[in-house]
Formats: C-alpha cells, structure tokens, sequence
DNA sequence: CTTGAAAGCCGGTGGTA
DNA sequence: TACCACCGGCTTTCAAG
C-alpha cells in the first residue's frame, strides 16, 4: 500500500488542519487563495483516500487524572498468539497503543493510568493474565515533546 | 498541579469532542440535553484550565510516506544534558515524542521516518551529534492500536 | 476550481435561578 | 456561577458551470 501524490494545495490544506482541526474551511481558504468549496473538496478527497482518518480534541492527561504514563515491552509464552493478545489489549481502554516490533520485545504497548498503584493494578489483573511471559516497564516521569508527524510531501526536484 | 473535578456534563462533552473534533457543538448539545450555549461555555472553560490543549485531524501516517515508526531509547553522555537536548530534539520535525524515563535509558524518544534509511540517516545525523552515548532503536512493524486515553470521571462514590 | 444560495452553526448579549 | 433563549454574521454544503 504506497502512498499518493499530494500536490502544492493538499499540503498546505494538511499543514493548517493538522493543527487545529476547528479551523473554518473558508479561513483555509483564504490562506490558499482558492474558494471554500475547494477546501471542502479537497478534504473529502482526502478523507476518501484514507489520509485523513477523523479529529480529535488534545486533553491533557495529568489535568483528567492520569498521572502516569507508561510503555511496557511484553514477551509472548506463546508467539503465535499476536492476534488474540492485540484484541484483548483492545478491550483494555488504558492502552492507547500497541506495536509489533523487532528487537527482544514481541509487542511493545503505551498505558496511561490514574497512578502508580493503578499502572501495577493493570498490569498485574489484566495484562499478565493474557499469556505474557514476562514484561518490562519504562515509566515516563515527563512527556517533553508530543506531536504530530511532519507534513512535507515530497515534491519531484524542480531544478532552479 | 492536581486535577480538577469535572461533572457528568464535562464528561459527556469530553467524550463527545475527544473522538471527533469537528462535531457542530449543537449537536453534543442536544445529545446531552442542553442548550448550544451551556456546551460553548464548558469547551470554554475546559479549554481556560488547560485540559482541552487544542484539536487535531489525524492523518495516517503510512498514506503520506511515513513507513518508519521507531522509538529510541537514549543514553546520554552527559546526564545534565537533558534540557539542551529536548530543545534540539524540538528542533528535528521527525522526533514526535521525547519522554524523561525511568530506567535504563535516559530519554526515550518516537520517531516517524519514511523509510529504514531515512531512519537511519535521522539517528546518525541529526541525533548522534548531540552528544549521545549510545541509542536503542526499537522499530514498529505494525501499529495496532492508536487511540486516546479513557476519559473516565471519578465520581464521588454515590449509593444506590 | 468557481460561483451562488439555502441551511445551519458559532459566538455574543441579556435575562433567570 | 451556570444555564437558557435569541439573533446577526459567518460557515458549511451542494448544485451547476
């Protein structure tokens, strides 16, 4: 599954949205110098070609209570039971990610918990219990940076 | 910096808004049995004490040539380090996170590369030169899950 | 990609409890 | 302090060109 050429006009599309997914469409617009409905075009384009996959709202963790951050490297007893691990872990909401990754950690996950006690309380009732042979903590005291991936779309080299 | 305590209704609209950014505020306004202004006034409000930190479209990764994502844990020879090189890690667009670790490792970094080698280039050129000891690369093959945390209220505990 | 127009939303004001 | 009702101006969305 490659990726599609976005021209001039998606990328600055993408740039303002990224940021601040209230911005008016016609505020878009206005910086990209074409009317509003071809805003409104592209980014249904956009969102049909699967690049834009919804919007969210950023809260901040520590101000809603999850004080701890976490990753946890897991190692597998059974390697081949990716898949029902992945799905359980679904079904766990403190997990906001799960990786399948090289090195010595068959799968590689981020948890936010409530505190400490609530971060050993998940992975003592509800990770372990899905087959894990053993784990291996990392807790983030502070999370310095947090954003999104850059948007540069690769342009054929023009020569000047 | 404790947290504050938000009601049924903050709750309602967090969970609302969390998920998707660009829902017209009338609509969670009727979904929570309010009027549109009552639902301006919280986002208002959550947003003045910082738990709304702003709002974002997601954009997948892989459709705008992103193939890489790796995290890195990092030693650094200096361990008094830390404050100049979050400011330069801020400095390359390709570091999305930077946390201050327990453990082994003095931070531990998300990186979104487009491909192995550009991965590569990204740790040997823009990070190596900071002053690092030694980094451990942990790629992601497949990211299964991606989403935010649980926005869960503790209530005071009422008897039924 | 543009214009144009209808429908609907946003964000403010003032009033009530 | 928190909510509601109301209104002007702007946005969104969908034609059609």
């Amino acid at each position: 599954m490659g990726h599609h050429q976005l021209d001039t006009l998606d990328e600055q599309i993408l740039k303002l949205i990224a940021e601040n997914a209230r911005i008016p469409f016609l505020e878009v617009a206005r910086a990209c110098n074409v009317s509003g409905a071809a805003i409104h075009q592209r980014i249904q384009k956009l969102t049909n070609l699967g690049i834009l996959k919804g919007s969210e709202f950023v809260i901040d963790p520590e101000k809603i209570g999850y004080e701890t951050c976490a990753y946890i490297g897991i190692y597998l007893k059974d390697p081949e039971s990716f898949d029902s691990v992945t799905q359980a872990l679904q079904a766990i909401p403190e997990v906001v990610e799960c990786h399948f990754t090289t090195g010595k950690y068959d799968m590689f996950i981020k948890i936010y918990a409530r505190n400490n006690h609530h971060l050993l309380s998940v992975i003592h009732d509800k990770l372990q219990p899905l087959g894990l042979a053993r784990t291996e903590t990392l807790i983030s005291f502070h999370e310095a940076i947090k954003r999104q991936m850059p948007i540069i779309v690769e342009t054929e080299e023009e020569e000047l």
